[in-house]
DNA sequence: GGACAAACGGAGAAGGCCGTCCACTTGTCG
DNA sequence: CGACAAGTGGACGGCCTTCTCCGTTTGTCC
């Protein structure tokens, strides 16, 4: 703010919920909030009122408000790690030097940080659209995605009418076991995975491993909360 | 219904939502309320504000309460002839010669109407542990699944180590499509059930047909509103 | 150590939804 | 037609949330 000497309270440029030039306090505050806001969202889901994560964090709502003026802020300073993590889980798989074996286990990686964290698979789903960090992930990784399918299908393993969109309806589908089982929600995923992948290679008459054991569901427990709420709304 | 003459309020047994023993215009009212719910639900998803439903049904929020004293009992009455069709459903899969064609069919009719209206899902998965009607219903289903799940994997078609709770596993992934691309859904969960119902074959040597076509997805429409709110929360 | 801006916390206004209460209206039956 | 119970609607209190205002505290720099 100032074109002096000294005691300048923020860099041009840099972003208003940065950390930069703040006081020490308040950037030991501003620590204490966002991991507490990350143990709320992840136990809590998404919806959390903000006056609990305040409370968690030992800080006024006014603090909270002050540093994070919208929770879309908020969660997006909390999951930005894991979706550079989950971005870079991509990168990986494009190192991989067989294309197959690096599209099927990001399947299953990203499947299973899903189900792990009930927060991180709201905050994908509610999809910000302005979020700039998110935007600039996001496209990266749909790009990286596009070409790890390409050089799968090259390999002859993934089948050739697979397509890039066809990762997205494995993540919506994903997210709905976890949101619908709370507690049983990665073993539930990992068996939901294991089908997709063997209907996604192209010789599908070579017997897959066996596939992981079920999780305890019945239609009555449909919904039902293992753990967490059962549903976010 | 009476024993008496005339003027019985109510007789005994009846279920204190029915429709029975009401006044003309009451019944009425009922019906209004009952419809207006249907669309509320399908349209905006089952939270719903009750008011808004009242308004809709032209009627005051006190009658509302007193049809229906829970939005328990209005989306139960509201679902119970879907969640009965889709018993019958069952039914129909198990009355089929061919018990394969008869499980397909099943997996690809319910998850249809799952992704025709989001309310339904979504009363679905809020599974009321108490409602009568349901519960009935829902042991009824269960028992036939798993009688067709027998039989189909007698038949050499269906895969020995499916599990009868994969059915649910089917469920609660393509609600997470519903969830998540409103508009879009229908085509994505047909989609990923033609992906699910390959993997399911025991003989996945032979080729099915075509997949159907991929919905307009991008990792940047997941869960943006195709045409509803998106989330629920 | 002292001055001052930065940072803080809690109170409370605003808004939304739920579910109830009560004074008024209307269908029904004799 | 007249009486009365059944039915109605809207206002209201309670609760929970979001977000702001403002008097007080605290870190920082000279």
């Amino acid at each position: 703010m100032s074109t002096d000497s000294s005691r300048i309270p923020r860099s041009p440029g840099t972003a208003p919920t940065g950390t930069a030039g703040l006081r020490v306090d308040a950037r030991h505050n501003r620590d204490r909030i966002v991991e507490a806001a990350r143990e709320a969202f992840s136990e809590l889901g998404i919806d959390v009122p903000m006056a609990a994560i305040a409370r968690r964090a030992r800080v006024g709502v006014a603090t909270l408000y002050r540093r994070f003026p919208t929770r879309e802020s908020l969660v997006t300073e909390v999951f930005a790690e894991q979706l550079t993590e989950c971005a870079s889980v991509v990168d990986d798989a494009l190192a991989e030097p067989d294309a197959w074996h690096g599209f099927r286990t990001l399947i299953e990686k990203v499947c299973a940080m899903q189900a792990l964290d009930r927060g991180f698979t709201e905050a994908f789903l509610s999809a910000f659209p302005d979020a700039l960090d998110y935007e600039r992930t996001r496209v990266r990784a749909e790009q990286g995605l596009a070409e790890l399918v390409r050089r799968a299908q090259a390999s002859g393993r993934l089948r050739a009418d697979f397509a890039p969109e066809d990762v997205v309806l494995v993540l919506m589908a994903n997210s709905g076991l976890v949101a619908g089982s709370a507690r049983s929600a990665p073993a539930a995923s990992r068996r939901l995975v294991a089908y997709l992948i063997e209907s996604f290679r192209a010789d599908r008459a070579a017997p897959d491993e066996p596939l992981p054991p079920t999780a305890p569901l019945s239609l009555g427990h449909l919904g039902l909360p293992g753990s967490g709420t059962g549903r976010s709304g």
